[in-house]
DNA sequence: GTCTATATCATGATAGAC
DNA sequence: GTCTATCATGATATAGAC
């Protein structure tokens, strides 16, 4: 029998809010328990008493992550407007969305690249899955083979994607190299960014 | 005195080899002494004999690796030919290097991440510097201005990095989103990608 | 230079009282 | 449910013989 049910579920939420933090900030394998535990306000053991396990407990945030960095899309994909629109629609929401937790993309990619299976794992799990996304935006780019220039699918996406991400995934690299280590025209840049992706997307596609 | 020079010359280079091939496996965090003793076929006490502490170990692969990502920057930069030449062959010149080593981008991706504060002292104590390269390539977009459309040099160069970079640094993540795990496919993407990204990048740029 | 053995420390996890 | 105390493990690093 639950004793105090109100109090066990907030603290388990403080724990996933704080491990969410520390996850987030140092990954699966620079993260420690004791930092989660302090952060939370509670012991250590608690957090096993909750949580099985760090793995089980990095696992949870982790899918939150993952859901949380792509909910616009099923707008995206169910909507019945045309193709710019949804393309123009994509950039802003998705890079909208990034915005407020600019660090959630390089958390996905650090680990998906130090344990690529247990990703996949992760993914079929928690039934994610985007290859519908996929097939649909194939579809639509294949009825508008007349007005747009020749261009694979998946090389569309991929472009599509990569335009909006790679400037939070490699920031550091980015305000060092770019801009000199100032932290104000990087953000700048990154106001621009929205109007600029549209733009090239739409001039690198449009048939003359 | 050194009792055999060129016997430990050549231990250090197969401590340096196995460490960076387990460095860049498995990352900083992830990385274990022990292993990277036994692909070297030494024994752990050596590692710290020739290197003090496994940071220092990391930094010199670490550093190793940055280096090795940008080559070919300074043909890029000097040489004095069209500007679209000098895009082109940057883009088939910096491909083909990933293409060697396919996941030196998305390890320094993963450090840069993990410790940004090192990053840019690592890069600086190595006199790695690429602000020349942007200065240079901001010139070109400057004096091309009247055939491209008007873009940012800053822009442009992240556009034209993102797109060679991202299929790399988020590829477990892009075989099962866009290829459903069928590795066959995306290296057919890869073989495909030099070409797309020319196209994309001319028709992007052109002026019409 | 290279090894074995060991020190030292930090971490994830558990036992058991309350 | 929550805590203190402790275990068990595995890591970096060092001492010291050869």
């Amino acid at each position: 029998m639950v004793k105090n049910k109100e109090l066990s579920t907030d603290t388990e939420n403080r724990i996933l809010e704080a491990a969410r933090k520390v996850f987030i900030a140092k990954g699966m394998e620079g993260a420690r328990m004791q930092e989660i535990a302090d952060e939370a306000q509670i012991n250590k053991a608690l957090l096993h008493y909750y949580f099985r396990s760090k793995e089980l407990l990095f696992e949870k945030v982790f899918v939150g992550a993952v859901q949380h960095a792509f909910p616009s899309i099923a707008e995206f994909i169910t909507a019945d407007r045309p193709f710019w629109d949804k393309i123009e629609f994509f950039i802003d929401r998705y890079l909208s969305l990034i915005q407020e937790n600019p660090i959630i993309p390089a958390f996905i990619m650090q680990e998906m690249n130090r344990d690529p299976e247990n990703l996949v794992r992760i993914l079929k799990r928690n039934s994610i899955n985007f290859t519908d996304i996929a097939t649909v935006i194939k579809q639509d780019i294949g009825k508008e083979a007349g007005t747009l220039l020749p261009i694979s699918p998946e090389h569309f996406i991929l472009n599509l994607v990569a335009l909006c991400v790679f400037p939070f995934v490699a920031a550091p690299m980015i305000k060092h190299v770019l801009f000199n280590g100032d932290s104000d025209r990087y953000s700048q840049m990154l106001a621009e960014r929205k109007q600029v992706i549209i733009s090239f997307v739409r001039s690198a596609m449009e048939k003359r």
